[in-house]
DNA sequence: GAGTTAAAGCAAGCCTGCTTGCTTTAACGC
DNA sequence: GCGTTAAAGCAAGCAGGCTTGCTTTAACTC
């Protein structure tokens, strides 16, 4: 049986928080056993939990990921889509959340099952489309949602050009205005 | 003084080649030793010439990505984008073109300055719109072309959602047209 | 061609990340 | 509470990646 609470919790939450902060100090290949002495952890509960290096990364990083920028219901599509995208722009003007998106990049392998995470994310965002459907707005497919807002803000980061103030928002309207 | 031809060359195409070969096989985190051994190579000489793994495979992603989807010069603007996008789209479809900008994603630390490969494009950009401008064609900025025709195709591979057949060209008109 | 010297190859040794069998701790069910 | 047993901690050993001083090779200069 699994036992989520008390002891194993903390020692997740030690161990996603550590390589957070190692990464966040530049500290970008450091291997277990040091995020295992900044979480105050020994290196083999990791071993043994995660296996490798990499599946910490990334489930370090789509635990924390999917904290952020939920998609609200202000009863209109840009409302929604603005509030949304105004989330991922902060996020990504955040160190961590930068930080978050590299690591979740740089772990994915080429060959692996597409991730629950961003379907789960693309889920969320169809059924904000699919609300706006039914009260009879113009709708775009989820992939132009992605294309034309996801998409540029997530290359500023990986590419380390500036994520300008209110770009978030202003690629929604783009995205709803233009056609 | 340096020595860039012949044997060295040969010992740098080697070691490229390994490294593509070992991250198309799947030996996503070969490390120097197995790499040097697939390139009939001595790791000294691996470790002396770029000193890190991170080092090598940035080096091997901008060598080879360097030489792919240059821009045209066709006359026009949506012919000059259209081709270039095309060739993009074909390296995105392509294995050993999703996986060098994998790597080049992946080794792109957060801290470092901007990467002189990715002005480089830049700039050819830039000149294949000032070409348009000059012919008085009305041109959108680097910054719209990086956001609605590159980072969709990144962020497909990235993220390893289908890279569809004509995707690069439609998402050039779609810059072109709308507004 | 002959000499000079980058750059590659070699070998030995250190360091450290990883594995594994066992012990200890502390959630969870009753 | 009490017992059961996941999950964490410990310790020893192994493997293999990295470093370094030295030797050898082969580009480049004249």
């Amino acid at each position: 049986m699994t036992r989520p609470g008390g002891r194993s919790a903390r020692v997740r939450d030690a161990v996603h928080d550590a390589v957070v902060e190692l990464l966040a100090a530049g500290e970008i290949d450091a291997a277990i056993p040091k995020i295992a002495e900044r979480a105050g952890v020994n290196p083999t509960s990791i071993y043994r939990r995660w296996g490798s290096r990499d599946a910490l990364l990334l489930d370090a990083a789509v635990t924390r990921l999917r904290s952020t920028s939920p998609i609200p219901d202000t009863g209109s599509l840009h409302g929604d889509l603005r509030g949304w995208a105004d989330g991922v722009e902060r996020a990504m003007r955040d160190r961590h959340g930068q930080i978050l998106l590299r690591a979740l990049v740089a772990t994915l392998s080429p060959d692996e099952k597409p991730l629950e995470y961003l379907q789960a994310r693309g889920e969320d965002l169809q059924a904000a489309l699919d609300k706006a459907q039914v009260r009879g707005e113009p709708v775009p497919s989820v992939d132009e949602v992605l294309d034309f807002v996801l998409a540029p803000l997530y290359l500023r980061v990986l590419f380390r050009r500036p994520v300008e103030p209110g770009i978030g928002p202003r690629l929604v309207e783009r995205l709803l205005t233009a056609r």
